[in-house]
RNA sequence: GCCCGGGUGGCGAAAUUGGUAGACGCAAGGGACUUAAAAUCCCUCGGUGGCGACACCGUGCCGGUUCGAUUCCGGCCCCGGGCACCA
């Protein structure tokens, strides 16, 4: 053994180990339980990043600290590979976005084989090959056949200048990014997934992923956003015709002074024309991005359109506005407008000079209502509401909503936040939509037989959009229905359509008769799945959906792919997220070269627990290494001396039993910290505080070197899922034939934890006063006595009575007087 | 704007179910070794007062519950993630 740590030609042994003894690599064993470990896998954009070398050392810890527990653990690997900074890099470079992608898949899997991770390469997929997408494009015909896939336009930003629709991380203050030009709202045909049809499943089977954080349910319930409410239909004013209105409060309906539409809405269109007005209001809202978040940012504003709603109930007449903050997709795309029960109804009729009608009052004097200054937003009873006076908003909910159906008026609906999921993307880099279209039969799925619809990767790329659009030789085709010449859709797939089945795959990534095989069921679900927080809800809710529509395609059997989820914190530096444009970024390949890939797992699990965002900082990687150094010259030192003898439990002095005291209780902490906890930081600190403690226990007798060993070994197996290839070269160093990747997690002696003796924390009046070493099996009387004796306790207890004595076994008492 | 998190020493953090605030590490200061440097080892390290024993204050801010609150409740401030075409 080398008298100091060379992480270098350790970490080359270890890999080598691994690699010729095909460690990681796994098939299906029925009389073995299973693990599926799986991290998200990465975009290649060109090299590793911090927060890939935290997810995946994440996932490899987890893998490695299952396999210790007997399990047959898959962890797989792959790239994530169509998207935007592709096309990007291709403008930028005049690379086809193929050859690029295919280049950073070959230099990041170096380096994540650098890095010791124990993935099972044979079932590597890349999402940009053919052998990948064409089982989501035949997937995809499947549902259309379901009908679970239609058409309809939906609104893009469309760059003027450039001609192309951007992304909306595209648009900058409102302005395409390379031709800095306003950009437009545009209307265009796409494709969407009836993900709303599963709205009820996707919602309930929440409640049953209790190995999910709390926050990303919430997040996800909220997202989908169940409510119950009314549909009612207003009278348009002078017309045979209803506007249909979405309420959750038709216990204010009473209070409606005025009714608002998006200025998209087909009622504002079509006020507009001979309103200049409104329509120059249309015109200004229609340059505005697409994302939701700038619309609710937005100042609140409107234009009366003229037109007069007919109240259900009470037959008033109220304006109709157009108002920017009424979504289209969002219900019926119109809204009651209840300013005194409603904040933001309360603010634009502040604004516009629209009365506020209170008919909503507090239920108790506790509760207050100044009009004056906001609207009141609680239940509560109503007034002035004609029949429905006196009745509190629960019971006016029912009466009104029976009103309203008996009438015809209306009817209660379940409405959803959620909304369908459109896959179209008027990009290049992607996979092609298998669609054909025909001037006779329309839309039709392009048969089994002819998929894969390859990409044409040979391609020139420029700003003014996909390359496909003008490819005609990709385009002319012929209708698979009558034979007639047709052309093939140019769109493309949005990247989490490939990221929502990845997971499955992986279970059987060589087989080229179907999507997936029985060996899907033998893996899925994924045990434990590792990613960033930023995917809480879309990609998650997206591969939740998918698993669900591959179940009823009887693809596989399990109703939810996921039954862990651990969503790690961002990488910072400085305070903020590490990024190419703040120009913050760390390049985790230097650290790797100078210190070695050890001694980067280690920092980035100690410096942080893993849900936790991570400040990077040089200096700690410093330690790390240094702490790394320590354990190799502890175990250099150690084994100098020779085989140590065999241990004989009964014959230990009481320092050799602190110590082993020490190492058992470290090992029960750690069993914890890393199999339930999942917090490694604390897991690598309490390896720190005992090699310390050993560092301090010098004892050349023959138990004394049994007892060093078991520690050492300790140690070593509990370290050897987060620092691999160390521990790999320390456990064959301390005498060992088998290789530690293949080891079981160590055991807890029980009888190594018993103490005679504990020390207690005093408290009087809730403060510490003292402390006390007391035998162990103390009486509460006995212990009273113990503690009254005390000298600081007497001070402060000052002969006052105790009116209370309160013991927390093996932790404190707390004296009230 | 809406939904979800977070805020503890000079810094990263720990305190797992309401029970010792600051484990472990970094930085800093002092010392040992060395011709010197690096490396390594030892000591100190929340604030104020005190020679010391010890006392008081202290977990973003204000208030509450409790014998006891970083932890629970109410209100506020600040920072971060997501908002459907970044992935």
């Amino acid at each position: 053994m080398d008298n100091t740590y060379q992480p270098e030609q350790i970490e080359a042994a270890a890999r080598e180990y691994w690699e010729t003894e095909q460690t990681f690599r796994v098939s299906e064993d029925p009389e073995r339980e299973k693990y599926y470990c799986l991290s998200m896998f990465p975009y290649p954009s060109g090299r590793l990043h911090m927060g890939h070398v935290r997810n995946y050392t994440i996932g490899d810890v987890i893998t490695r600290y299952q396999r210790m527990q007997g399990k047959n653990v898959l962890q797989p690997m792959g790239w994530d590979a169509f998207g935007l900074p592709a096309e990007n890099a291709a403008i930028q470079n005049r690379v086809p976005p193929a050859k690029w992608t295919r280049e950073n898949i070959a230099y990041m899997r170096k380096q994540l084989k650098q890095l010791g991770f124990g993935y099972d390469w044979e079932r590597e997929l890349a999402t940009c090959e053919p052998d990948y997408y064409r089982w989501e494009q035949w997937f995809f015909t499947q549902l259309f056949g379901k009908g679970l896939v239609y058409k309809k336009t939906a609104v893009v930003n469309w760059d003027p200048v450039d001609q192309t629709v951007l992304a909306n991380e595209q648009v900058i203050d409102g302005r395409g990014w390379r031709s800095g030009v306003p950009v437009e709202r545009r209307e265009i045909p796409q494709w969407f997934l009836r993900i709303t049809d599963y709205a009820d499943e996707l919602l309930a089977d929440i409640d049953r992923l209790e190995g999910w954080p709390e926050q990303v349910r919430t997040m996800q319930r909220n997202w989908i956003g169940r409510s119950e409410g009314i549909e009612m239909h207003f009278g348009i004013a002078g017309r045979d015709a209803s506007l249909p209105i979405y309420t959750t409060r038709p216990d204010t309906v009473m209070g409606v002074t005025f009714v608002a539409v998006a200025p998209e809405h087909a009622l504002a269109l079509e006020a507009a024309t001979g309103n200049p007005q409104l329509q120059a209001f249309i015109d200004e809202c229609a340059s505005t991005r697409v994302a939701e978040a700038d619309m609710a940012t937005l100042e609140k504003r409107g234009v009366d359109t003229g037109l007069k709603a007919v109240h259900p109930i009470s037959g008033d007449e109220v304006p109709i506005w157009a108002a920017n903050f009424v979504l289209m997709e969002y219900g019926a795309g119109a809204v009651m407008a209840v300013p005194a029960h409603d904040q933001r109804d309360y603010e634009f009729a502040q604004q516009n000079g629209i009365p506020v009608i209170q008919v909503v009052h507090p239920a108790s004097d506790a509760q207050s209502a100044d009009l004056t200054k906001a609207a009141f937003t609680d239940k509560g009873v109503l007034q002035d509401s004609g029949e429905f006076s006196g009745l509190t908003s629960a019971q006016a909910f029912d009466a009104i909503a029976d009103w309203l159906e008996r009438e015809g008026q209306g009817s209660r609906q379940v409405n959803f936040r959620l909304r369908d999921w459109g896959v179209s993307r008027q990009r290049y880099w992607g996979c092609p939509i298998p669609v054909i279209n025909c001037a006779g039969c329309g839309s039709v799925p392009v048969p089994e037989a002819d998929l894969p619809v390859v990409l044409p990767t040979e391609v020139e790329i420029d700003a003014t959009g996909s390359p496909l659009k003008k490819m005609d030789s990709f385009i002319n085709t012929t209708c698979p229905k009558c034979g007639g010449r047709a052309e093939r859709e140019t769109d493309t797939f949005d990247t989490f359509f490939e990221s929502s089945w990845y997971f499955a795959r992986y279970a059987c990534a060589d087989q080229d008769k179907g999507m997936l095989d029985e060996r899907a069921d033998y893996w899925l679900p994924v045990d434990q799945y590792v990613g960033g927080i930023e995917h809480a809800v879309l990609h998650l809710l997206y591969a939740r959906f998918f698993n669900k529509l591959m179940r009823d395609a009887g693809l596989l059997q399990a109703d939810e792919p996921f039954t862990c989820l651990l969503t790690q914190g961002m990488v910072l530096k400085d305070g903020a997220k590490m990024s190419k444009s703040k120009g913050n970024t760390v390049d985790p390949q230097g650290l790797i070269d100078r210190y070695g890939a050890d001694t980067v797992r280690l920092f980035t699990m100690f410096a942080a627990p893993p849900e936790q965002s991570l400040e990077w900082s040089d200096s700690g990687v410093e330690g790390a290494y240094r702490f790394l150094k320590r354990l190799w010259k502890q175990v250099q030192e150690h084994v100098a001396a020779g085989a140590a003898p065999a241990m004989d439990t009964a014959a230990l002095t009481d320092a050799q039993k602190a110590i082993r005291c020490a190492v058992h209780t470290t090992l029960a902490k750690v069993s914890d910290d890393v199999g339930r906890r999942f917090t490694f930081n604390t897991a690598i600190a309490a390896n720190m505080e005992l090699l310390n403690e050993l560092n301090r226990f010098s004892d050349d007798s023959d138990q004394g070197r049994a007892v060093m060993q078991e520690a050492l070994e300790a140690v070593v197996l509990m370290l050897s899922p987060i620092v691999p290839h160390i521990t790999h070269a320390l456990w064959y160093a301390l005498g060992r034939q088998e290789a530690v990747v293949n080891c079981r997690w160590p055991e807890v002696d029980q009888s190594a934890l018993v103490q005679a003796s504990i020390t207690l924390v005093i408290q009087v009046n809730g403060k510490v006063r003292g402390r006390i070493d007391v035998p162990a099996d103390v009486d509460r009387d006995a212990l009273q006595d113990l503690v009254m004796n005390e000298p600081n306790v007497q001070k402060h207890v000052q002969g006052k009575p105790v009116r209370k004595f309160i013991a927390v076994p093996g932790k404190l008492v707390n004296i009230v007087v």
